[in-house]
Order: C-alpha cells, then sequence, then structure tokens
DNA sequence: ATGGATGCAAATGATTTGCAAAAGG
DNA sequence: CCTTTTGCAAATCATTTGCATCCAT
C-alpha cells in the first residue's frame, strides 16, 4: 500500500534473507491495512481477490515466517483456530463481546504493574503478557448502557 | 475419588439430568485430582488406564458437556489444542515459563480492577478474563535467580 | 542461474459426528 | 424399559508437508 510501508517490508524480510514475493506482499498488506483480527481463511479470501493464484498452504506458510520474524502477532481467542494482527508499537490486550463479537483493544498500566509485580512474586522474568477479556458490550445490553 | 467429590459430582450432573458414567468419573476425578493442565490427548491416556475401554471421543463428548456445565475451564495457550482445569473457585490466571513450560498460577487484584476499569471505559459489562503471561523462571535463567 | 518460494494434492493432527450396541436411571 | 451415552470408524476442520515447477535476487 503505502510506498514507505513497502520499504518496511523490504528491509525486514530483506534483513533475514527472506524474499519478498507478491503473496508475502499481498498478505503484509492487509494486516497493515485491516486493523482487523483475521484468521488464516478470511486473510485467503481477502488475499486472492488482489492474487488469485494464491494458494491457502501459502497463507500459512507466510503467517508462520511473519510471526516468527515478529512481524505480527497470534492471538488465542476461545476458537478453534487463531487470528493474527500485525505487531503493535505498543502491548495491547483486548475485550471481547460474547453477544456481537467485537474486539476493543486497549492498554493499562495496570498490566505493567501486574507483570512486575508477578515477575517479583514467583521469579520470574516476564516478557509477555496476553490477555482477553470477555464481556457484553453496550449495543449487546437490552439497557443499552450502565452497569450490572 | 473423595466421596464428597463423588456426591458433588453426581448432583450437578443429576441436576442437569445428565448420566454419571464411569467415564465421565473418572475424567472428573483426573481434572479434579491432579491440579494440572491437561490437554485431551493427556486425560486420555491418563483415563484409559483406569477405564480401557474408553475412547478418545468420549473425551471430547466429556470436556465439551463439562466445560458447558461451566465444571472445568479451556486453557489457550500458544498451541494447537486446548488445555483443562477444575474449575476454581476463584478465578485465576497463569504465568507460563518459555524454557520449561512450567505453569504458576496466580490471582490478583489488579485483574479486577482492569476489569472494573475496562468495563467503565468501553461501556461492556464484564464477565471474565482470561491472562497468560509468559516468562523465564529462575530455573531456566543461567543467573539462578533475580531481576534481568 | 539457482536456491528459496509457491501451488497442488496428499498427509497429519485435533475434534466432531453417524450409527448400532451398551447401559444408567 | 427407554433414552442417553458410548465405541468405533468415518467425516470434518485446521494446519503442515512433499515435490515438481516457478521466480526473486
Amino acid at each position: 500500500m503505502s510506498p514507505r510501508y513497502q520499504r518496511g517490508i523490504r528491509r525486514i524480510l530483506g534483513e533475514n534473507s527472506q524474499r519478498v514475493t507478491p503473496q508475502r506482499a499481498v498478505l503484509l498488506e492487509l494486516i497493515h491495512g485491516r486493523g482487523g483480527h483475521l484468521d488464516a481463511h478470511e486473510l485467503y479470501t481477502l488475499a486472492q481477490k488482489r492474487y488469485p493464484r494464491l494458494s491457502l498452504s501459502t497463507v500459512y506458510r507466510s503467517l508462520r515466517l511473519f510471526k516468527s520474524l515478529g512481524l505480527i502477532h497470534e492471538l488465542h481467542f476461545d476458537e478453534e483456530h487463531h487470528h493474527y494482527e500485525e505487531r503493535p508499537s505498543r502491548e495491547h490486550y483486548h475485550l471481547k463481546c460474547l453477544g456481537c463479537g467485537k474486539i476493543v483493544e486497549f492498554e493499562s498500566r495496570r498490566v505493567d504493574q501486574l507483570k512486575k509485580e508477578m515477575g517479583n512474586e514467583h521469579e520470574f522474568e516476564v516478557v509477555g503478557a496476553e490477555i482477553q477479556l470477555a464481556g457484553c458490550c453496550s449495543r449487546c445490553r437490552p439497557q443499552g448502557r450502565g452497569a450490572q
């Protein structure tokens, strides 16, 4: 998409002696462009519109590569498959509505405190946190807002 | 195992008009007895020692039932399959060592604060949290202890 | 040119399901 | 008894892999 992003891709792949194929470029652009939390199949379907010869195995191979290079994050919701998002500049977490599936991203200083605290308490060097809060958004509650 | 636990199982299954089969009893006792975080296959192998006729489909069917009754929790680590634990009396979270795979359970008031805070901020009624911290335990670091 | 990347189809791993037989209440 | 549950095998879904061909460098 943006030439700046294209350059970034080339640099990171190149530094790791990975080739920049059109398949990889399309996939990265999709993950970058849509802020979404796509799974492999959604990504496959979307990417095929731009590159019809694309195969599903390439999607999986690319996702594994991107993950290993730290370009993307894998999310583990309460499902049988994973979802993916661009690696965020700052670690963040997810709040998911059990009614409509809407996902809200959030950050919180409390999590940093939690990581530090648990690291000390259990003698761990904590390097990452994955948090999914589950709940019901205002649209999915009859009242429309408020607590309870 | 304990007759008290047996009675608990019978009550909960009975109230939901679910039969108490030896297969289910063995599985629940395993999940209850071992504090572990077993996956379907581990559970299958262990349960087969006590009930050799057991089939893997029954394990999966039972896990789905137990989950739907709220008897167990499903954990989503960074793997292709899930793990299970007995439903804890109080919600807790997990800290996993990337070196040896050791899992430490923890609770923290900070998480309750986080849930409340995010609920207000995003107009969600938050009903649950799943948290996995990843890190390196003292045994898996050369220094043996201390931070960084 | 040439080694890594892809497409395809087949393999694998995790989980679900159809169905007849077994068994809990 | 009668309905639910089970075991088995086959089906399904997610993901990986072997291999001949293709293509980015």
